[in-house]
DNA sequence: TTGAAAGCGCTAACAT
DNA sequence: ATGTTAGCGCTTTCAA
């Protein structure tokens, strides 16, 4: 015995027909009071607002977009890594864009699976998303290309897209590093080490590429000091640091591709109490808070996350226009603790 | 003039009915295929396929699910901002347990507005999301009591909800605490300044509670070195620790309530070179590099995140079984760089 | 094993 | 200003 006001069936959530009957009116008068069409007399709109509320009616939003075959304000982003701080504030800013457009975010990890990537972005489209943030993994994304054709909004971060034509929106590596090692080169520095993860990655190589071009520049022979380490692990990239330091002509700078291989790198100078001058790519939150001085490219995560998600919203509105492909820019800050005055 | 397989109208989506004509068979033998049922002829499932392939079919998973009434494979998590990495790392364990079971999560910010937690949970509901993972911003969850009744899953974490019954799954807030405070007894500590921010938060609420218990037992005069700070700004925290330390029986140890109080202390005391014991709430990444040693109480951010995502699917295969009510737990651990041999 | 018809909950188009 | 009818793209009866 429940004093509940109980629709026809309980537990079945009330649709608009169930109002329509309980407010004595024809199923089309409640759509239109739930759409807000003022064109609905005032008495019976208030009859049909006080039975979907006696009933408990909530709309449903999958049925309405089915038939309108309108958006279903919902955009999908594919990331590597939702634990990832880099990744979470880019869905972050993506999600504030949408939520200026009553859109809604659905947010995939990959997982650096390529397979899983292209699982991901097409189970989105078979939830009909209204459009896709890709941070891509794989090296081809042609299984987009389809949907791109039919007006499916894609936009790739971080790194381009292979095999597909799309927006994207990147971050200026190439510049970042090579204002980085200029600086090293304007303070003197001749022999720089370079740490880089796997060159299987796109920003990995922008940023090598960079190093490369400051170091030509300057007349110094590349590739003297470059060490590719293969793992995730920081402790490899100690391991690097200590072989370069072991070298007969062990060098005075080291450039960090990430600040993963910073931290391994901060490991070991301190381990060896090596005052090696540091400088490395990507700010990060606690970058301050490090032992010693590192110079680090920084650039703003949050702006690469807005501007993809302008950029769905913009194609949506025009679909056919020429991919755009926005630059972040970079910049460097020194970061770290100053040494103690000896 | 265009060689790519065009459907009656190139830029609508092929639907089953178009898959049906281009295979020569009926509708309903579509679906099966698509639906991998195995009660096909093979050489008519080979057709179909081949049409699906050549049209570039993909199933409408709204459409599907409309008549259906099944799931959306889609639940939704509402949190406090995602770019905090408590939250983030929430989300991709929430994630990471929503993937085995083929579903989507919808990750929205309420940014600590009541209103909008509101707003966002209710439109989640008309998007029929399968279930709701809630971290509380407002005081008042009623709103979520009818769609519980109506048999939506919904499980709260980091604070309970306040007018529904629903699962949750918090951190041993109280506990944590008051193992924290009593290790600083244990080593003598007698007058213990202790640092919260608002108390309109229920976790600072549990910490401030254990702080106390652990005070009384040791028959310690509580809310002598209480202070509370109502801002986000770290600076706060500092002139709360300076006001604390200029007091005519300074403290000589500190607990700070969360780990953004703890940055502003830490600032604070290393600009006076005050070593004054210090403790907090909350471990995260980067605390090993914090200047001077900070004990810490800790917990599994990730495990709260996959506590809640499990609950979700409990609860839609059993959905009138009582309430959990799941609490992780916390542990002591040291941070921070020891000091220097002076 | 296959298909025709009905219908999910809603909106669009067309009356009235 | 209100209602009627059709139909979104699919799944679900139920027949054949």
């Amino acid at each position: 015995m429940t004093d509940q006001a109980a629709g026809p069936d309980p537990g079945r959530r009330p649709t608009m027909v169930d109002v329509a009957q309980a407010a004595g009116v024809s199923l089309k008068t409640v759509s239109r009071v739930a759409n807000g069409v003022p064109t609905v007399r005032a008495d019976l709109a208030e009859r049909v607002r006080d039975a979907m509320a006696e009933l408990g009616f909530q709309r449903n939003n999958v049925a309405a977009n089915l038939r309108s075959g309108r958006t279903t304000a919902t955009i999908g982003l594919i990331i590597l890594d939702l634990a990832n701080p880099f990744y979470s504030t880019i869905a972050a800013a993506a999600a504030a864009v949408a939520e200026r457009f009553d859109t809604q975010l659905i947010t995939a990890s990959s997982g650096w699976d390529a397979v899983r990537e292209r699982e991901l972005v097409l189970d989105l489209c078979e939830r009909r998303v209204d459009g896709l943030i890709v941070a891509p993994t794989g090296d081809d994304q042609s299984y987009l290309g389809a949907e791109i054709a039919r007006g499916m909004p894609a936009v790739f971060i971080d790194s381009p897209p292979s095999g597909c034509l799309a927006d994207t929106v990147l971050i200026d590596n190439r510049t970042g590093t090579r204002d980085l090692i200029r600086r090293l080169l304007a303070e003197g520095h001749r022999e720089i080490g370079v740490i880089t993860d796997s060159l299987n990655d796109f920003t990995m190589r922008e940023r090598l590429a960079g190093a490369a071009e400051a170091l030509e520049e300057a007349g110094i022979e590349t590739g003297r000091h470059f060490r590719r380490i293969y793992s995730d692990r920081p402790h490899d990239a100690g391991d690097a640091v200590g072989a370069m330091l072991d070298s007969s002509e062990p060098p005075t700078a080291l450039f960090c591709g990430n600040n993963r291989i910073l931290l391994g790198a901060v490991e070991e100078l301190a381990r060896r109490r090596d005052r090696t001058r540091l400088a490395a790519f990507d700010d990060f939150e606690f970058a301050k808070l490090l032992p010693r001085p590192v110079t680090v490219v920084g650039y703003d995560t949050r702006t690469l996350g807005r501007l993809a998600a302008e950029l769905v919203f913009q194609r949506l509105r025009r679909p056919r226009s020429a991919p755009a492909n926005y630059v972040v820019p970079t910049y460097l800050v020194d970061r770290g603790m100053a040494a103690d005055p000896a």
